[in-house]
RNA sequence: GCCGAUGUAGCUCAGCUGGCUAGAGCAGCUGAUUUGUAAUCAGCAGGUCGUGGGUUCGAGUCCCUCCAUCGGCUCCA
C-alpha cells in the first residue's frame, strides 16, 4: 500500500501501482470524467501512470491551466498524427501547449501548406478523437529511441533526443508515436472541437539559419460552446485593436506614399500625445530633470564613437551624404549620442551630478518589414527619452528615482496589470559585456534591490542585457495578450567610457559618470498604442481630446450653443458642438461613436432658463447645471481620471 | 528578411465556377424637415477593382512581378 496526500491534506492508503485516474475513479465517477491532467509531488504526470511511492496528487480540470495545457498539447498529437497520414513524407518536429492552444512545427519538405488545408484536418481530427484512443506513455533507452528515428528518418527527433539526458519517453495513441516528455489527457475522446487557426513560418529551434519549418496553430476545447466563447473573445478583443481604433477616432493614419512604418499623427491624435509629453515634462521638472534638444541626424562618426555604427550599421538607413561626398551622416537611431556630447559640452564636478538630460527625440531605424506592427513597431518614433549622468555612489537613489516616475506614469493612465523584466547578463557567457565584472554586480544587486524595494512583479530574464549594462524594462500586454516593452531603465558603462566622459571627484581627480537611459512610456507611438487597448478609446477625462459636445436640439440653437462652448474653453474645459441640421438622437449617436466623455444638450428650455443638460458616455444622465456648474463639475472629474 | 493569407468608393463589405454600363450600407454633397437623449426623408455624386505585366474573343475574377496590410517566425540600439 502506499500513502496519497490530497490538496486539502487528508491522506489514504492505496494499492501500489494505481493511477490517478482510478483514483479519481474511487472518488466518484464525476471526478473521473473532468481529470484532464494530474500531477504528484508537483510534477505533471500521466493520468495512466501508475504510482509506485507515497507522495501528494492534483487533479487537473478544465479551469486549471495544467488541465488546458494537457487538453491542448494532446490535441497536437492528433494533429500530427493527421498530418503524417495525408502527408506521409513529412517531418515532425515539436508540438507544445502554448497560453491559449497549441501548435505543431513540421518539416513538410516542398509541399506548401496553407489554410485551405485546415478543414480536412480539423474533420480528421475529431474523427480520431471519437475513437477514444488512450495516450499511453512508455520508456525507451536513448539508443532505442534514436533507433526509431533514424528508422523513420527524422533528423530533427534525433536532435532532439541527442540533447536528453536519462529515460526517454514517448507517447502512443491509436496507430501513432511522438517522442514525448508527457502530460496528456486519459484518451482523445475528450476533444470535442478543434479549429486550425492560421499557418506561419518558424525556424527549428528559433534560429533563422536553420530550415524554415511550417507551424500550425490551433486550439480545441472540450464543449463546442466555448470554441464559440472564444472566437467571440477574440472577436471582441480585435474592436479594442489600436489600429482600428486609431482609425475611427482620428488619431492616426499611415500612407503607403509616406512610407511603411511611418505614422501620421492626425490633429486628435496629436493632441493627445501633446498631453502625454507635458504630463511627463511637468512630472521630469519636478523629478530634476532639464529639457534638452538634439538633432534628427548626426554625423556618421558619431556613432562610430558610440559603437552603434559597427554594430547596426548594417541593418540601419544607409548613410546621407553631403553633396561633395565628403561627409556622412545616419538619421539618428538613438538619443544617447547626442546627449552624450551635451554632457561633454562643459566640464562637470563631483557637486553638479546627477545630470539629468531629457529629450522628446525622435528616432528612425530601420525594422525589417513583417515586423512592423500599427503603432507598437514602427521605423520613425519618438522616446520618451533621458539620459542621466550620476557617481556610482547615486545609482541606486537615482534608479530608484526613476522607477518612481514609471509608477507615475503607469498610475495615472490606469495601467495596473505590468510585470517587469529584469535583464541581466548571461551567467556562462561573460564575454560579451563591457565594464568591469565588480561595476556589473553592483549595477545588477542595485537593480535587483531596488525592484524588490518597490514590491514590484518581476522576472529575471539572464542573457538578456544589453552588451553595456543591465536593464529594468515594464512589459504591458494588449487586446491580443501579445506583451509589449513599454518603459525601460538601463545602466550604462559603455557610453561615458567611448565619449570619455568624466568629471572632477572630491580628490580634484578625473572620474567616469554612470549613465542611466530611461524612457517611462517607452516610445510616444507604442505608449499610446497600448493606452488605446487599454482604455478602449475611452481616454481618462485628462488626456481626451474633446472633453464635452454641445448639442443643439434642432439647427436653431447655434449662437447660443457656440456661446457656451466657448465659455467652457475660456475655462480651460476642451468643449466642440454639434449644431448640424440633425436630430438630437443622431448627434448623440456620433458623439457615442467618438467616445465624447459628456454631452450638453441645449434647446429652448436650457436657453430660457440659462442651464445645459448634461449626459455622460454611455447614457448615464447627469442632470441640469449651470455653465459654471459644469465647469466646476468637469474639473472635479478631470481631477479624478488622474487615478 | 522568411512562411501563409489579404488588397473592390473616404469607411465596412457583396461581386458564385472569367461574360453586357462593378453593387450595398455608412460617411459626403443638394433639397425638404427645425428636430429632446444612440441613426428624419428624398435625390445626387463617388471606383483606371493596390501596381506593372501576362493568358484569353473577353479579366475585379486565372498566372507572374512589385507595393501595402494582416497572422506568425527571426529581429527589436
Amino acid at each position: 500500500m502506499i500513502k496519497i496526500t490530497f490538496p486539502d491534506n487528508s491522506v489514504k492508503k492505496y494499492e501500489k501501482g494505481i493511477t490517478p485516474y482510478e483514483i479519481a475513479k474511487s472518488i466518484s465517477n464525476s471526478l473521473a470524467k473532468e481529470i484532464l491532467s494530474a500531477s504528484y509531488d508537483n510534477k505533471i504526470i500521466e493520468v495512466h501512470t501508475s504510482l509506485e511511492n507515497d507522495g501528494s496528487i492534483k487533479f487537473f480540470k478544465w479551469d486549471d491551466k495544467e488541465g488546458k495545457a494537457a487538453f491542448w498539447h494532446s490535441t497536437a498529437h492528433v494533429l500530427a498524427q493527421v498530418i503524417l497520414e495525408i502527408y506521409p513524407d513529412s517531418k515532425l518536429t515539436i508540438g507544445p501547449a502554448i497560453e491559449s492552444g497549441f501548435y505543431y512545427d513540421v518539416d513538410f519538405g516542398g509541399h506548401s501548406f496553407s489554410e485551405n488545408d485546415f478543414e480536412k484536418i480539423e474533420k480528421r481530427i475529431l474523427e480520431i478523437s471519437k475513437e477514444n484512443h488512450e495516450f499511453i506513455l512508455r520508456e525507451l533507452s536513448k539508443k532505442d529511441a534514436l533507433n526509431y528515428y533514424t528508422i523513420n528518418k527524422n533528423e530533427y527527433k534525433s536532435e532532439l533526443i541527442e540533447n536528453l539526458e536519462g529515460k526517454i519517453t514517448f507517447c502512443d495513441h491509436s496507430n501513432f508515436t511522438d517522442l514525448c516528455k508527457g502530460g496528456h489527457l486519459p484518451n482523445t475522446g475528450f476533444i470535442k472541437t478543434v479549429k486550425l487557426l492560421n499557418v506561419a513560418g518558424a525556424y527549428w529551434r528559433g534560429d533563422e539559419n536553420n530550415t524554415q519549418l511550417t507551424r500550425i496553430y490551433g486550439i480545441s476545447f472540450p464543449k463546442q460552446k466555448l470554441l464559440n466563447e472564444h472566437l467571440e473573445m477574440v472577436e471582441k478583443a480585435k474592436k479594442r485593436d489600436h489600429r482600428v481604433l486609431g482609425k475611427k477616432l482620428n488619431l492616426f493614419t499611415f500612407s503607403e506614399k509616406v512610407g511603411q512604418g511611418l505614422p501620421l499623427w492626425l490633429p486628435e491624435g496629436a493632441e493627445l500625445r501633446n498631453r502625454l509629453e507635458n504630463f511627463l515634462k511637468k512630472a521630469q521638472k519636478e523629478a530634476g530633470y532639464e529639457m534638452v534638444v538634439s538633432p534628427h541626424i548626426g554625423h556618421k562618426k558619431l556613432y562610430e564613437t558610440s559603437g552603434h555604427y559597427e554594430k547596426y550599421g548594417e541593418d540601419s538607413f544607409k548613410p546621407i551624404k553631403t553633396p561633395n561626398d565628403n561627409e556622412e551622416f545616419l538619421l539618428k537611431p538613438m538619443n544617447c549620442p547626442h546627449h552624450c556630447e551635451i554632457y561633454n559640452s562643459q566640464q562637470w564636478s563631483y557637486r553638479d551630478l546627477p545630470k539629468r538630460f531629457a529629450e522628446f527625440g525622435t528616432v528612425y531605424r530601420y525594422e525589417q518589414s513583417g515586423e512592423l506592427h500599427g503603432l507598437t513597431r514602427v521605423r520613425g518614433f519618438t522616446q520618451d527619452d533621458a539620459h542621466i549622468f550620476c557617481t556610482q555612489e547615486q545609482l541606486i537613489s537615482e534608479f530608484k528615482n526613476v522607477i518612481d516616475l514609471v509608477l507615475l506614469v503607469f498610475k495615472s493612465l490606469g495601467f495596473e496589470n505590468f510585470t517587469t523584466q529584469i535583464s541581466l547578463r548571461d551567467k556562462e557567457n561573460n564575454d560579451k559585456y563591457i565594464g568591469s565584472d565588480d561595476k556589473w554586480d553592483e549595477a545588477e544587486k542595485a537593480i535587483i534591490d531596488a525592484t524588490k524595494e518597490k514590491g514590484l512583479k518581476y522576472r529575471i530574464e539572464y542573457g538578456e542585457a544589453a552588451f553595456y549594462g543591465p536593464k529594468l524594462d515594464f512589459m504591458v500586454k494588449d487586446a491580443l495578450n501579445r506583451e509589449w516593452q513599454l518603459g525601460t531603465i538601463q545602466v550604462d558603462y559603455n557610453l561615458p567610457e567611448r565619449f570619455d566622459l568624466t568629471y572632477k571627484n572630491e580628490k580634484n581627480e578625473n572620474s567616469r559618470p554612470v549613465m542611466i537611459h530611461r524612457a517611462p512610456f517607452g516610445s510616444l507611438e507604442r505608449f499610446v498604442a497600448i493606452l488605446i487597448e487599454h482604455t478602449g478609446g475611452n481616454f481618462p477625462l485628462w488626456l481626451i481630446s474633446k472633453q464635452i459636445v454641445l448639442i443643439a436640439v434642432g439647427g436653431n440653437h447655434e449662437n447660443y450653443t457656440q456661446k457656451v462652448s466657448k465659455l467652457l474653453e475660456k475655462s480651460e474645459i476642451r468643449s466642440t458642438y454639434d449644431i448640424r441640421n440633425e436630430t438630437v438622437g443622431k448627434k448623440i449617436r456620433d458623439a457615442e461613436k467618438m467616445k465624447i466623455p459628456f454631452m450638453g444638450i441645449i434647446g429652448d428650455k436650457e436657453i430660457e432658463n440659462e442651464i445645459i443638460s448634461v449626459r455622460a458616455h454611455g447614457g448615464k444622465i447627469i442632470g441640469e447645471m449651470k455653465t459654471n456648474e459644469l465647469v466646476d463639475y468637469i474639473k472635479e472629474e478631470e481631477k479624478e481620471s488622474y487615478n
